[in-house]
Formats: C-alpha cells, sequence, structure tokens
DNA sequence: TCACAAATGAAAATGATTATCATTTCCATC
DNA sequence: GATGGAAATGATAATCATTTTCATTTGTGA
C-alpha cells in the first residue's frame, strides 16, 4: 500500500480542484517538480480510496480527479477553441438531488458539462 | 462519410442494448459474421452520430453502446452494479441555455449524469 | 551503521480507440 | 456485360491513458 505524495494533493488544489493524471504530471514538471508520472497516478488512487478525491471520467473516457466536499463548479467549453468558463449548477445540485431520491439512490454524485461555440469563435 | 452497418445495430439490439465495442465485435465473430473491428467502430460512432445510440462510459473508461428512445434524456447510473435508469432533464434544458446565454456561447449543448448506489446495492 | 520496508520512477506491457491506406463492393452509365 | 468512380471495408500500424514490473533510492527503527 502506498500512500500519497503530498505535492500531488497540493498540485490538484492548485489546478482548481479539477484535473486529469496526465495534466498534474504535466503542471508539476512545469513547476519544477520532480516527480515520476507513476507516483502520480499511485498518489492519485490513493486518494480515491482515501475518499479525499472523487474520480469521475470525460467525455472521452480520460479519468479526472476531483477535490471532495469542495463546492464544485461546472464548466462551460467552447467546442472550437477549448476556452473554458467556470459557473455555478445551483440548478443542478437540486436536480439531482430530487431525481436521485425519486429513484431511491444514494451516496450521489453528478457530471454536467456545457459545450458550444464562444463569441471569440 | 459513412453509415452503419445494420448487423452492427443488429448484434447491439441482439446483445440486450447495451454493450462496448469489443463486445459487439466478439460476439458478432463467435456468431461467424465476416466483420472488421475498424467497422464495429465506425458503425457505432454513426449510429451516436445518428442518435440511435447512447455513449456511456463503464467505472474502467471503456465506452458502452446503449440503444435509447429518441427523446434527450439524461442518466441515473448505479456505481455499483452500473444498473441505468433514463431521467428527463427538464431543469438542466434551461440551465445550459441561460448559463450559455450570459457567456455569449452559441450551438449549445451539454452532457449531465448523476451517479450514486441504487436501492438495490 | 545495518537491515528492511516503503516509496519512487524508468521502461515495458496492456488495452481501447483511431488513423492509414490498399482493396473490395456498389451502382449508375455506357 | 463492361467501366469508372464513390463509398465501405478491414488488416495493420499508430496513439494514448493507464498499469505492471522491477531495480534503485529513501526513510526509519534497532
Amino acid at each position: 500500500m502506498s500512500r500519497s505524495n503530498p505535492r500531488v494533493l497540493s498540485t490538484l488544489e492548485r489546478a482548481g480542484g479539477f484535473a486529469s493524471a496526465q495534466e498534474v504530471y504535466k503542471l508539476m514538471q512545469r513547476e519544477g517538480e520532480k516527480i515520476g508520472l507513476t507516483t502520480v497516478y499511485r498518489s492519485l488512487q490513493s486518494l480515491v480510496n482515501d475518499k479525499i478525491v472523487d474520480l469521475l471520467r470525460r467525455e472521452d473516457g480520460e479519468a479526472i480527479y476531483r477535490l471532495c466536499g469542495e463546492h464544485h463548479h461546472h464548466h462551460l467549453v467552447c467546442k472550437n477553441c477549448g476556452d473554458t468558463v467556470e459557473i455555478e449548477g445551483g440548478a443542478i445540485e437540486k436536480w439531482a438531488k430530487s431525481m436521485a431520491e425519486d429513484h431511491g439512490f444514494r451516496d450521489v454524485g453528478h457530471t454536467a458539462e456545457i459545450f458550444g461555440i464562444c463569441s471569440k469563435c
């Protein structure tokens, strides 16, 4: 059993609490941290085990790690230039909760992304 | 532009309307169909484009294809057994539309999934 | 210092998916 | 029936995230 390298968690926080393993790795490299990709993966898995971060999936299937407990937000993404805006999802939270209750689900989480073409494109 | 090979759709139906590309391929092989993996992928993509099947993700990120009705809906998925319920997302439609408008986005689409543990698990 | 367990990371393996590209099948037209 | 071009097909190679392997390094208690 390996414990999480604290620099991984700190980098995930700095990334806005929302990133893939590859992104965390690249970010750490850019910041001059000496760390291997393997350790990044191991640390993130360990954080998921300890329920410190959530494991979600992007549309293409890539794993993304999200800090738990953090008041999470959603994204508005431009399909053309990739520009991303963080948005609030109060309506979604309520919707997810009530839908889950209606069907007897518990331990509920959700994902929601909006995509389109931004005004610059 | 390639159209879907009808045998792929028919196999997906026979598989219970819920399978990965690899599974559809293996199933067709077992049944003696002469078809290439490439064609299976292409056909499934085309079916997704035509909104004849939905593209979801397993826990491990593998793409699974699922027959669905033609109305736009969302999913409530059990993280444990994979059981899926189709749900309405009226609130989401409005939320996505207004958020996109607020930020000047056009040609807007969205994804939203709720996941949790179902009552049987 | 010594020994040993845990952590690390480079490199190879895995497995799904996508891209390439030559070949085959369709179909309309002659 | 022959012909020509467009679409479909599929074997193979490439891609990319993720996992495994395994040798090396680091930390720690005796």
